[in-house]
DNA sequence: TCCATTGATACCTTTTCCGCATTTATGGGA
DNA sequence: TCCCATAAATGCGGAAAAGGTATCAATGGA
């Protein structure tokens, strides 16, 4: 008992003539007779009465038409959907990014490609780069927007635009005198960043400032989210090396540029293997937006 | 490309193993494969990535996995109805009845019927007998309650109980001095009934009841609901012959007894060739009610 | 490097399905 | 009343689809 027996009794519902039923689907009258009736049989119901002279719907039948008109909808429908996801032109595609991401080059990446791809559902997931990298490599996120990091050899990498590290203090720091700050000038002061299982390229780019002028961090607080950490700063709880891009218009703190400032630079990664066919009309937008 | 791949490929997406799969499937690795491929190139869309080692879904293999449990989900649905239908216990009955039953039986027959048959969706119709008729020879009803008349081949009757032609009169109308009326009375008064194309057998018994006697009815209006007899009455456009049942609570009439008065049986019929199911359930409750 | 696992392929058997010929049943017309 | 035309059911043989057995090929782990 299949689809095939229901279009079969769906034309003979609508022609209500085993022969022309026969017709419109390409067979002659007595396999198309044996095939109601093994649906009858199947079903245990009889679905139309029948003399050599007239055919007509049992209730049971009439039901069973339009039940079965709605199955094969949703089974094409199935179909079609199956074939649009392969496409690209359906389905889901997950995105991570770093929460300040939020803040650049996300509103416009999700704007423009939902606009390209109406029909597929974005599901957005801010995280930490750790976890972008992670979940890019078990399947869980088909793109990340994240630091670029080492390379891996099967993520691959698509570079967006170039941060920079930058130093942010409560209003009326000291520091807040100078204009350029070099590392020397970190010397013993509380320092607040993320935590390196979080978000080692940052924390690397922190320690390449530093350590190259023989300074060494003085790490306080190690919180998830830059946010955080800048709230922690404007209550003057310490300092923080901070992508420049999280600190336009946050209130209470006061951003001051660093002495050849760190490079940080945001990039998307896919999977080299990327199964999902959503992604690519992605990475096809990304050439076509110039972030800064 | 029908249900049955389906359902390996659902048996495949839960196992991710070609043989454990064949095996729920109660058959052997290579027809299944055979299937899985042949559902494949049916689509044009690759639905698991496989290598030797391990299976896994495509994005449009996750996207026709859920959807194939769905338009299962309905197929059963589907058959499942059909047979609830042919039992009685699912579908449509159809009912029709003489307008002023909804003040005797209908009320009572349909309280029982739904809690009967929860299942079956009961639809009423209000009509005239004579629509009642055709209605149950064409099939556009199941099943209708009205006066008995003249019997049909096709056509099965059921008693339900017996009503009496009254005499109805506006209040204060000089037939009130009289206690019970006898068909002398009536000569020469304007008389209002039913039309003898809507209801013949009410007709009937309204000329039996004065013919017998000589006197001839001198009809005036002949609209087609009882209720609009009522109304014109109490206007004290006409006197008027009418079912006693319907006079209980009317205001502004004035109901009165006829000398033997003509007996109006009321009955439920069906057609002899019953094909919906539901009827059934219909005619056995008729043996637990008593009406009056 | 070898071996176990697992999906794909080749080939054959079984089952299902379809087409042709024929039968059966029924309604209309002579 | 009989005959005939129409239409669905049935019998049977061939074709197509599905399944089974044996085997091959690829891959990951010991």
């Amino acid at each position: 008992m299949d689809t095939r027996q229901m279009r079969y009794f769906i034309a003979l519902a609508e022609t209500l003539h085993f022969g022309h039923a026969a017709a419109r689907m390409n067979m002659t009258q007595p396999p198309f007779s044996r095939q109601i009736a093994n649906l009858e049989r199947d079903l245990g119901v009889r679905l139309v009465e029948r003399t050599s002279r007239q055919v007509t719907l049992t209730p049971a039948g009439e039901r069973f038409l339009a039940d079965a008109r709605a199955v094969l909808a949703r089974f094409d429908d199935a179909c079609r959907d199956a074939r649009l996801v392969a496409e690209g032109r359906a389905g889901a595609l997950s995105l991570g990014f770093m929460m300040h991401a939020a803040q650049t080059v996300v509103p416009e990446i999700v704007r423009r490609y939902t606009a390209l791809q109406p029909g597929v559902r974005l599901s957005l997931c801010e995280t930490t780069p750790m976890e972008i990298e992670q979940g890019l490599i078990n399947g869980t996120l088909d793109a990340g927007i994240t630091f670029s990091g080492r390379a891996m050899p099967q993520i691959e990498v698509w570079p967006l635009f170039t941060d920079h590290l930058c130093l942010v203090t409560a209003p009326g720091h000291p520091l807040t005198e100078l204009d350029v700050i070099s590392p020397q000038d970190l010397a013993g002061l509380p320092v607040i960043a993320v935590s390196p299982q979080a978000a080692p390229t940052l924390r690397n780019a922190i320690e390449d400032f530093c350590t190259p002028a023989g300074v060494e961090p003085q790490y306080r607080f190690e919180p998830l989210l830059q946010h955080t950490i800048l709230r922690l700063v404007a209550a003057d709880l310490g300092i923080a090396l901070v992508p420049e891009s999280i600190c336009r218009g946050v209130p209470d703190i006061d951003a001051r540029p660093l002495v050849s400032a760190p490079e940080l630079p945001v990039v998307l990664k896919t999977r080299r293997s990327r199964t999902n066919p959503a992604v690519q009309p992605l990475l096809d937008l990304l050439g076509s937006i110039t972030f800064f």
